[in-house]
DNA sequence: TGACAGAATTGGAACGTTCCAAATATTTAA
DNA sequence: TTAAATATTTGGAACGTTCCAATTCTGTCA
């Protein structure tokens, strides 16, 4: 009953241990831990040697309990889904910048849930984030993170807008991306396209369809209430949403949808009638998810480069930490619209070699 | 000139606020924030009413300053490409588990980056995590973790074993997952079956390649060194593996890859030269991204469930977290060949409609 | 009524850092 | 040689919590 494993060092080493060990104060260590240019170079040095000597670590705890929380250096990040490569690019984008500027990312994934959202925020808030980016769960209430602002912290919201609170937000162009989709299926010579899929309660469907609703005027063609149909944003909803547009008395002959997977689910819905997406009907997504370009057909969607919003929103976040406390402010990326195979334009199979 | 901003509140409030507030002592409200049984219904009622009515919040760091690190319920996870969904899959099996037993999680990405890994880890240590886990980047050193698990801070590795270091691990059975995707393809008649793919100085590699030797034996053909041909284990590696394959004086007609990147490199390289996979050549890769799916031909491969491994790593470290300090302990997951179409065996399309 | 047990509460002293005002060492200028 | 200026260093006192030992309440039992 001798047991080995009775370390000798079982306290951490702490600024003390370093001061004593190196002759000198806690205080002065203290300004070698932040760079001062108040010390000597001799004894930066020789404090710098005794710590790496010491196996000295950092307890930024203790740091940040004198600090405000604004130099605790972690900022979090709550996406809705992970397992979508669009967020999951989003939170790369964002940690790249985050990363580089000396900050560590405190990342959760809510699924979709407002109370699991809720959770982790209270969570991030109890270890001191000092910003949050945040792409809010549906129905998030725009006063949810009213909290964190008042107290100082400020808030990115990415990807969905909330209108009304008053936080700074990062999305695409949604408007002008469906414009664009539809300008391409008229010039196609489609006159009949319609719109499907997506929550109604959303604001990014407010944009979407708004973008649908300009290009369709500018057009020249009509607006028809009956070729908005909304349903699931998923691909189940796809195929809900093609099988109400297919039955109409005046049936479309294209379709612009509010997301990738509700294009590919319209896809599987004509398949199941015999139609051919592309040659029979023209559809086209939004997003440019991963499996956009690898599908049959290709599909014609409007890109949004996730990362680059999380680039976006990582510097705007920044911006405002650094600067105390800044103006809510807006920022609306570009998107483009890649031609594939799905609208008909492009009948032949590219191969893309990866390089 | 007159801010109207100027707050009131400036200071946050403490448990110090909420004592005085509740007329009962800081002691008496600590009490309270762990649920200790010591302290009467009634006066805790009243300290959370106090609680809730001021707003307060818990602060996590100064708490830690106490408590031994293994309190702060933070728990670290790199990876090294959260782009490869792949890994987010993983992310976010680690995710639920964590997130369930009231833990949170920093989650950073080091693009296969050694120092990254090795900055990231750092800085999360100074943030007082209590375990890490860590699907390491390329060729990181064994003894890498080995300050961490002195200073008692459990760390499990995922995906890729460390062999040597004296840590935890979950990786999928590489071994049991190649050797069944050979078998298929030697059932399916095939004598000349090539390995492609993959970097030869991981542990994983070593692995796999065994699989595949034991399945080449296991039915009755013989090993031959030419048919592995290793390569980056990437898109662009599998289209010069296969680029190197295709020219021996006797040619495979068959491969197993490295992973489904190299499998689907593979079927490029095939495509470039006039041959179809499936048809003219067997491929089949590891992994089952998500991609692998929606693929043409869609492709077949081992399926290892990303994040059923992040659940389980995440369910170990929990274990070491809670025992103070366990023994290292290693599982390995199982994987499942899934048949699609690129090993030839099922001609036509299915169309799955997502449900 | 007093003594005692149990329940509930409480005042410090940590924890490891930063910050401030003040002290000391070193140069420079006269 | 000395005063002034500059460069460097330094003790405490925070920060917001937990923990320990000690205290004050309740009843209860003799």
């Amino acid at each position: 009953m001798w047991r080995r494993e009775e370390d000798v060092t079982k306290a951490r080493v702490t600024v003390i241990d370093i001061a004593k060990a190196a002759g000198v104060s806690k205080s002065t260590v203290s300004l070698v831990l932040q760079g001062s240019s108040l010390v000597n170079e001799g004894t930066r040095a020789k404090v710098n040697a005794v710590m790496r000597e010491l196996g000295y670590v950092y307890n930024r705890g203790a740091a940040n309990l004198r600090q405000a929380s604004a130099k605790s250096r972690i900022i979090g990040v709550v996406v809705n889904d992970l397992t979508n490569s669009f967020f999951a690019e989003l939170a790369v984008g964002v940690d790249m910048v985050v990363q580089s500027a000396g900050f560590v990312q405190f990342l959760s994934n809510t699924s979709e849930s407002i109370d699991r959202q809720r959770e982790v925020v209270a969570s991030m808030r109890e270890h001191g984030i000092s910003g949050l980016i945040v792409s809010p769960a549906r129905a998030t209430d725009a006063a949810d993170f009213k909290p964190l602002v008042a107290a100082g912290i400020p808030v990115v919201v990415v990807v969905r807008n909330l209108p009304g609170a008053k936080v700074s937000s990062v999305v695409s162009d949604n408007q002008a991306g469906m414009m664009s989709a539809v300008k391409h299926l008229a010039e196609l010579g489609h006159k009949r396209i319609a719109f499907l899929g997506g929550f109604p309660d959303t604001a990014v469907f407010d944009d979407r369809l708004a973008g649908y609703r300009s290009g369709i005027e500018a057009a020249g063609l009509d607006c028809q209430q009956e070729l908005v149909i909304s349903s699931a944003p998923s691909r189940a909803g796809g195929v809900e949403a093609i099988g109400k547009a297919i039955v109409l008395a005046d049936k479309p002959s294209a379709a612009v949808c509010f997301n990738d997977a509700v294009a590919f689910g319209v896809c599987d819905g004509l398949r199941a009638r015999r139609l051919e997406p592309g040659s029979d009907f023209a559809v086209v997504g939004f997003d440019d998810v991963i499996e956009a370009q690898a599908a049959v057909p290709a599909l014609t969607t409007v890109s949004v480069d996730p990362q680059g919003i999380g680039r976006r929103g990582a510097q705007l976040l920044l911006k405002q930490i650094n600067a105390g406390k800044a103006e809510a402010e807006t920022v609306i990326t570009a998107v483009r619209l890649v031609v594939r195979e799905s609208c008909g334009a492009r009948k032949s199979v590219k191969i893309e070699t990866g390089l």
